[in-house]
RNA sequence: GUGGGUGUAGUUCAGCGGCUAGAGCGCCAGAUUGUGGCUCUGGAUGUCGUGGGUUCAAAUCCCAUCACCCACCCCA
């Protein structure tokens, strides 16, 4: 084959774009009972939007992001993920002015991250999220939690457990890392090179460390559970409680700080277990300093990315069933050049009347009309030869009883229509 | 960024120094010149990933390269 698909992107062929478009009716459903409109922001972004956003110690914004500079000679950015723009988008278009809270997602938003490709996990790929501002209660976390589940479980997926924990904010996190890095300093020389970096900048994210050394010496850490201020403690018990009051489960986990340096008080993930996968579907938190941080009013933030592919992965795994798309309801089968004429009229009659029908484009041999029939799945095939031609009609056969009759051209519609219920 | 595996027909794969490179599925056609599914028969499709090397002889061995898959890291 001459040229491929870059490294670390997928097709969606036509044969499958049905689970999408599933998919997408019931992320679009649900977040309308929950009350969030949609919003469509640009694939490219100011890369300065994701350095203040995103931070510029994280592994994103360091080494995965696709970032060049245009004819014009501005540093641009493939959006790394969803909420920076978002959050500009909200900003830019004083979005702040309007009462609150502003309640929006994004769906089959691509995002770019350059990483080594494999199951799951793509160069591009595609999330669904949600993004609430203006909304300081911690019921607010729970009912993105709530949104996220409910998806996920209308999609089929089998095995989910909600992680949750609080990071704290401005005023407690600094006391939190400096008890961290006491800590942590104590055995700075048994630390993996990257941890020693994020040491003065963003000790947290240590925790994070897979390296085994690095988790050896996290093992015996503070928690930041312990250290939270009681505006955090409170808004956590908070959450727990509004959790609790919907009957959703949940295991707090006080490792997890998530990739992005926005987050505060709140973050959570969403993991998909089963026999062939087991990964993160969907992650989040609150982020209350991210508007002014961009420039913006002092106004809270919370939300959540749900990488799509992932998705429909782990919901095929887990044996969920896609409702097939609609099959072909009558095709034509024309015998000579005259029924060939009469046949291609009749099908885009009935195509105006809301019947799906199909014509052969190819030339084919009559028998072959028919074994094509088969193939789509079709449920009539409507005959028209010289015989059909004189009376002016068709000889109609139903393809499950193989049950002919002769049906007048003009009421062909309405026949297959009742035929059909 | 680190480590492992695999590249042969549309697809899944067999062949692993030696005859004209094969099979299942799929596709096309015929058996049935006005009728599908099942069956039978026939057919088409390959720069054996790419480039180089070893050899009388390479899909097969060696080197390089590219692509894909997997694990780690990170993440959705």
């Amino acid at each position: 084959m001459a040229i491929q698909a870059p490294k670390g992107t997928k097709d969606v062929t036509p044969a499958e774009s049905y689970k999408w478009q599933y998919i997408e009716k019931l992320a679009r459903e649900i977040c309308d009972d929950f009350g969030y409109s949609e919003t469509r922001t640009p694939v490219i972004e100011h890369t300065e939007l994701f350095l203040r956003g995103v931070g510029d110690t994280t592994d994103i914004v360091q080494k995965e992001m696709y970032t060049f500079d245009d004819k014009g000679g501005r540093s641009i950015t493939l959006k790394p993920e969803g909420t920076a723009g978002a959050a500009r988008m909200f900003l830019e278009n004083s979005l702040f002015n309007e009462p609150q809270p502003t309640k929006m997602y994004y769906l089959y938003c691509p995002v770019f991250r350059y990483d080594k490709p494999q199951a799951g996990r793509l160069r591009e790929h595609h999330q669904f999220g949600v993004e609430v501002y203006g909304a300081p209660l911690a019921s607010a976390d729970a009912e993105c939690i709530q949104l996220a589940l409910t998806l996920l479980n209308r999609a089929g997926v089998k095995g989910l457990s909600v992680n949750i924990n609080s990071i704290g904010c401005p005023s407690c996190r600094p006391k939190y890392n400096d008890r961290l890095k006491e800590y942590l300093g104590s055995n700075f020389d048994g630390l993996c090179a990257t941890c020693k970096s994020r040491f003065e900048k963003n000790p947290l994210r240590i925790l994070d460390c897979k390296e085994e050394k690095c988790k050896t010496i996290c093992k015996g850490a503070p928690t930041i559970l312990d250290c939270l201020c009681d505006t955090c403690a409170a808004h956590f018990e908070e959450l727990k409680a509004c959790l609790a009051g919907i009957d959703v489960e949940y295991q707090v986990d006080p490792f997890i700080v998530r990739g992005l340096d926005y987050y505060t008080k709140t973050v959570f993930e969403i993991i998909a277990q089963s026999e062939s996968y087991s990964g993160t579907v969907c992650g989040g938190g609150r982020y209350d300093g991210l508007l002014e941080q961009l420039g913006g009013p002092e106004m809270p933030g919370i939300g959540f990315g749900m990488g799509m592919e992932r998705l429909l992965l782990i919901a095929e795994l887990s044996g969920a069933h896609f409702p097939l798309p609609r099959q072909t309801e009558v095709y034509i089968a024309t015998m000579g050049e005259e029924a060939r004429k009469v046949g291609f009229t009749l099908v885009n009659n009935l195509r105006v009347k809301g019947v799906k029908a199909e014509f052969d484009h190819v030339g084919r041999s009559f028998k072959a009309q028919f074994k094509y029939a088969n193939k789509l799945g079709a449920r009539f095939v409507a005959v028209l030869g010289d015989d059909e031609l004189d009376r002016g009609a068709v000889k109609l056969k139903d393809m499950n009883t193989s049950e002919e009759e002769y049906v007048n051209i003009p009421a062909l519609a309405k026949t297959i229509k009742e035929r059909l219920d």
